[in-house]
DNA sequence: ACACATCCATACCGGTCGGTATCTAATACC
DNA sequence: GGTATTAGATACCGACCGGTATGGATGTGT
């Protein structure tokens, strides 16, 4: 029994400053409440992370990277039906669907916040953003050489679409505070992307 | 000549308040830097406007729901051939590219960040939205009428994700700060409305 | 057992925030 | 032309922000 933990400690403190920034957006957290959630002082926080803005780029490559791969780049990579492992994770959204609309999707809401103020930020989500394209390309890409997919769809253009659209339909969904609109829109996404499948 | 023009004056906030939101978001919004730019004080500001939160709801209505009116609403509603007019938005959109990719869709912005936090923001930000899935919804409509749509396509779900994605595409390439990924994400929408067409 | 680095709590700082009270001056009204 | 109302300037407030300096407690290497 230890009664110093560094890494656990870190690791509070990225958790409570992610829900925090998920709430209210990073230049809007207060590190005072993030702090009042786990306990921990400014002491502990400044000593594991020298600002603000470093605390929000672990958040980024620690946390949301981290989760995006476990939900979505991992599935595509692994999977050998890429194109049903894609509009499966569309169909299967509905679960997340209340976490979804009620607080958006962490990388976008970040994205939108926070690219056009901070260079830093911006390639840090932009790898993230990256790696996201990067899989679905290579699940198109298998697919095209599966001979699901037609032979004239460009997989870098759709890739990007199909990451773009699916943000703007989880931002929406959040204005609209409505699971329904989501699998609405994500129905129709689907609709896109088996159009581009051969006949 | 008058020396007072309060009308004049409530405009100029109007406006500065705008690009100060466009650029910063509400919330990281500076009432001193809006007043700034315009050269005026806070007792003008706080004269035509009770609140921060009162004059960011004035900019949602009297800003940018005129300008998506102009820019949108209204050429869809008075087109006779709407599925041109609205795939000659999307691709006409290049011209503006680059302020799009620099600071994003003010509506949009708004939505992603304060839809959550403030319902007034929400509800406002929500009537915006409603009207513009209704102009395109009624294109829509008007094209299937003529002939020119699918029958089978629903016009208020196709309106809904197509609202949804041109706004995650600007969103996106905003991050990229690439208007060449807004015209490919563009093309890519401009397909999927296609796919609408009749055979 | 002793020195040393790590870990974290406490108290405090300057700066900025939105908002208000007060006062002057210009306009509209009769 | 006098009066009430509107328009706008100035000075100021408390709250909160991110960040820092300091000190004590805990673990670690020797």
């Amino acid at each position: 029994m230890q009664t110093k933990q560094p890494d656990i400690t870190r690791d509070k403190v990225l958790e409570a400053a992610f829900c925090e920034i998920h709430r209210s957006g990073f230049q809007a957290a207060s590190i005072a409440n993030i702090l009042a959630s786990t306990g921990l002082t400014k002491g502990a926080l400044y000593h594991h992370f020298p600002t603000k803005q470093a605390l929000g780029l672990a958040v980024v490559d620690e946390v949301i990277h981290r989760r995006l791969d476990v939900r979505f780049f991992t599935p595509l990579r692994q999977s050998e039906q890429p194109l049903e492992t894609l509009l499966g994770i569309l169909e299967n959204i509905a679960d997340r669907a209340q976490e979804l609309v009620t607080l958006g999707c962490p990388l976008n809401n970040l994205m939108q916040e926070m690219s056009p103020l901070d260079p830093a930020f911006k390639k840090r989500l932009g790898d993230v953003l990256h790696a996201w394209r990067e899989s679905v390309e290579i699940a198109l890409q298998l697919a095209q050489g599966q001979g699901d997919l037609r032979p004239d769809v460009d997989c870098a253009d759709a890739a990007l679409f199909i990451v773009s659209a699916w943000e703007g339909c989880i931002g929406i969904a959040k204005n609209l505070q409505s699971p329904e609109a989501l699998s609405v829109c994500s129905r129709q996404l689907q609709a896109y992307i088996r159009s581009l499948r051969t006949t």
